[in-house]
DNA sequence: ACTGGCTCCTGAGGGC
DNA sequence: TGCCCTCAGGAGCCAG
C-alpha cells in the first residue's frame, strides 16, 4: 500500500448494507420481538423514546432495503435504520457481553439479539407509520443502481449544464442511490472518467460506461460480501465489512493496475478522490 | 436552481 | 511510552 490519503475502508456502503440485510433476515424475519433496550439514543436523529413500547410484541414481517436504509417492516409501520459511517448490525446470543457503542438491542424470542453498534453515532433508527417511500428520509431519493430508469439518457439529461464534478454528481442520492465515496472513485476509474470532470461535460456514451461500471463494482462487492455472511452470527469480532480489490481507492502513489502510472489523490467536495491521471479523462 | 461549506462524532495515526 | 492534534466520512441543512 502506498501513502494513505484519508478514507476509511470500513464505511458501510450499499453492498455492505445489502449484505447485512441478507445476513440478518433469515434469522429474525417471522420472529416476535420480546424486548428492546436503548442504551444510547443520541444518534444522527434521536432514537424515539417510545421505541420499546412500539416494537415489543410485534412480529418482524420483512427486512427490506432502500438506498443505504434498512427497513424493518411490521404490521403497523416500519423501523428505518441507517448505519452512517461506523454502524453495524449483528445477531448474537442474548447473554453475549455488550460492547462499548452497542446502542440498541432488539431481542427476538428468548435467545436472539439484534444489536446496533455505532461508535460515531452517524447512524439512525426511527419509526414511521407511513409508507417508507413517502418518509422525509427517503422521498427524495433517486433510482437504485439496478433500476430500469437508471439509464444513460437519464444521467445525461440530469447532468445537462451542471458544472458539479461528476464524482459528486453520482454520489448525490437524488441522482442515484448507493454510490458512496469508495465506489464512486472505483466506478469512475473503471469507466475512464476523471472525477473532477464537470457532470454536464460527460457524454451519453460515457455515462453508459459509468452505469455499467457502477453496477459491476457494486455487484463485485456484493459477491465478496456473500462470503462473509457467516460473520453476522458470530458473537465476537466485526461483521466483516469487505474490501474487494480496490483499483484506486487508498492507493495514492501506487501504480495504476491498468497503465502503471502513480495513482493520485485529490479532494473534491471535502472528500478524498483517487484516480489515474492517464486512464481517466 | 446550483453549489459549496458546515455539522454531527469517535478513533486512528502522526509528530514530538 | 504517551499525549495532543488533525482528520476522515453519510447526508441533511443552509447560505450565497
Amino acid at each position: 500500500m502506498g501513502s494513505w490519503c484519508g478514507g476509511a475502508a470500513d464505511v458501510p456502503e450499499l453492498p455492505e448494507v445489502e449484505t447485512t440485510r441478507r445476513g440478518i433476515s433469515p434469522l429474525v424475519v417471522g420472529r416476535k420481538i420480546s424486548k428492546v433496550s436503548v442504551r444510547e439514543r443520541r444518534l444522527r436523529q434521536p432514537v424515539p423514546r417510545n421505541i420499546a413500547a412500539t416494537l415489543t410484541g410485534q412480529i418482524l414481517l420483512a427486512v427490506e432495503r432502500r438506498s443505504k436504509y434498512l427497513l424493518f417492516c411490521f404490521d403497523n409501520g416500519t423501523l428505518i435504520v441507517h448505519l452512517g459511517m461506523s454502524g453495524s448490525l449483528r445477531i448474537v446470543e442474548a447473554q453475549t457481553t455488550l460492547r462499548k457503542h452497542d446502542h440498541v438491542e432488539i431481542r427476538f424470542g428468548d435467545h436472539l439479539c439484534l444489536r446496533l453498534h455505532d461508535p460515531r453515532r452517524f447512524g439512525l433508527m426511527v419509526w414511521t407509520r407511513e409508507s417508507p417511500s413517502t418518509h422525509a428520509l427517503l422521498n427524495h431519493l433517486g433510482p437504485e443502481p439496478w433500476d430500469e430508469e437508471f439509464t444513460p439518457e437519464y444521467l445525461h439529461e440530469s447532468a445537462r449544464g451542471r458544472k458539479l464534478a461528476v464524482k459528486n454528481f453520482i454520489m448525490d442520492g437524488r441522482i442515484v442511490v448507493g454510490v458512496g465515496n469508495i465506489y464512486a472513485s472505483e466506478s469512475l476509474h473503471r469507466a475512464g472518467i476523471h472525477p473532477s470532470r464537470a457532470a454536464g461535460r460527460v457524454s451519453k456514451a460515457r455515462f453508459r460506461d459509468l452505469i455499467t461500471s457502477v453496477q459491476a463494482v457494486l455487484e463485485e462487492a456484493l459477491t465478496v460480501g456473500g462470503t462473509t455472511l457467516r460473520d453476522f452470527v458470530k458473537s465476537d469480532g466485526e461483521p466483516g465489512y469487505f474490501a474487494l480489490e480496490l483499483k484506486v481507492y487508498g492507493r495514492t502513489g501506487d501504480p495504476c493496475r491498468g497503465c502503471g502510472a502513480p495513482i493520485r489523490c485529490v479532494v473534491i467536495g471535502q472528500r478524498s478522490s483517487f484516480y489515474c491521471p492517464l486512464c481517466q479523462r
